[in-house]
DNA sequence: CGGGGTCTGTGAAGCGGTTCACAAAGGATC
DNA sequence: GATCCTTTGTGAACCGCTTCACAGACCCCG
């Protein structure tokens, strides 16, 4: 468990006795496919790190829409908010597949963060990163089409989890159009008009849950010509 | 100019040496209406504060439209994710009137922070808060119609900047609709026909710069409605 | 090897908001 | 008071996206 903690790049460099008491203090929890780990308005009671797997948090709309506010990767930590102002989460949680998380209570947590600054910087930068992104997200939201939202996020899936095939990169994933849907604010059906319009251009492939990017270059500047 | 920084609820309860010091580094700037504090883009050197008048941040599109991020109030700060992380300025500041701001730079006050959990932990605080709020418009953007922005809007400023007035709370502020458009991400016409609408619902009332609300619960019951 | 469920593809109709064009009413300035 | 600029009000045309409806494809699971 020290280890684990140790290598987490929030916990790292950490003094090796603040290690030990978190280490003795925390735990992991599984869980399974579409699991809920915590949901909008629940009391939060610390932060979760994500071991394997993938969460991603949503939040609802009053008629049941689902926008994905943010897809959190092994090594990545998600529920911060709650570790420092103590109030309700903001959003639902959700396993994506079966994954491990790590639980950081915010009792044990808080007084190992008032004794040390260097954690509390690395924390501080984490959160202006998380602003950074939360902001461009809503200019995008504002000021973009569907069709350039659209390009943008490929680019950047395909960036952070795309596979090398061999006529450009595969975001596999899983990733239904619904789904995609979701994380752009709109629904199944605009996203797929908008990836046939793609493919039939050539600069993607779809499959069933997966995308292949054929033309990096074409998307980037469907992208710039925006901005 | 210690006892300005003294009062400021970011730096209340710091230690005496820490306020003498940054009030030694520190300097205040006057700037007038409409006058550009900076520009996205900018290298970020500090953090200012809010002494007196109003600040905006804005973004903007590629054809111009303008989309208002904050209204910054006298004691509070911002550019305060350029002070921790050192990146380039991500949006426009713009002064709504004359104002008088204070400046920190950032080599000055980063060994302060470096030194001074309770401080990291205020600005932590600050920063949760700023997410909080940044997320929930996120999610009204891609949620809520026009006229559910709107009430909530107006709920918000008459509860931010309302004055008394002798049937309602009037928002003053000097507010034109093309300003109300740019805080909810559309066009004046819009926001001037869900306006009209609601002043002939007579839940408000309309004027050169102002907007009085007359039915404060008429204007929950939209914003309850949608959520 | 069905068979039900999820995922994809597509068309038609409708609606909320944009764009454009124009008019009139303050307010500010000289 | 005349003039100019900003702000407000409004209608018509347009358009991107949503909603709804349906069909076929793929896939997991019994």
């Amino acid at each position: 468990m020290r280890d684990i903690l140790a290598e987490h790049f929030l916990l790292k460099g950490l003094p090796p006795d603040d290690l030990d008491r978190l280490a003795a203090l925390s735990h992991t929890r599984a869980y399974t496919a579409n699991q809920n780990i915590f949901s909008k308005g629940d009391p939060a009671t610390g932060m979760m790190g994500v071991i394997s797997g993938r969460v991603r948090i949503v939040a609802y709309s009053a008629d049941g829409k689902e926008v994905v506010l943010r897809v959190i990767e092994p090594g990545e930590v998600f529920g911060e908010i709650a570790l420092i102002d103590g109030g309700e989460r903001t959003a639902d949680a959700i396993a994506m597949g079966r994954c491990d998380l790590l639980v950081l209570e915010r009792r044990d947590f808080l007084p190992v963060l008032e004794t040390n600054p260097a954690l509390c910087l690395k924390l501080l930068r984490m959160m202006c990163q998380r602003l950074r992104s939360t902001s461009e997200q809503l200019e995008d939201f504002s000021f973009l089409d569907l069709r350039t939202r659209l390009a943008k996020r490929l680019l950047r899936l395909a960036g952070q989890h795309g596979e090398k095939a061999p006529d450009g990169v595969r975001i596999g994933l899983n990733l239904s159009q619904q789904m995609l849907g979701a994380m752009m604010g709109t629904t199944r059906e605009a996203v797929n008009k908008q990836l046939r319009a793609l493919e039939d251009e050539g600069l993607v492939r779809l499959g069933r849950g997966s995308v292949t990017v054929l033309d990096r270059a074409a998307l980037e500047a469907i992208v710039e010509a925006a901005e």
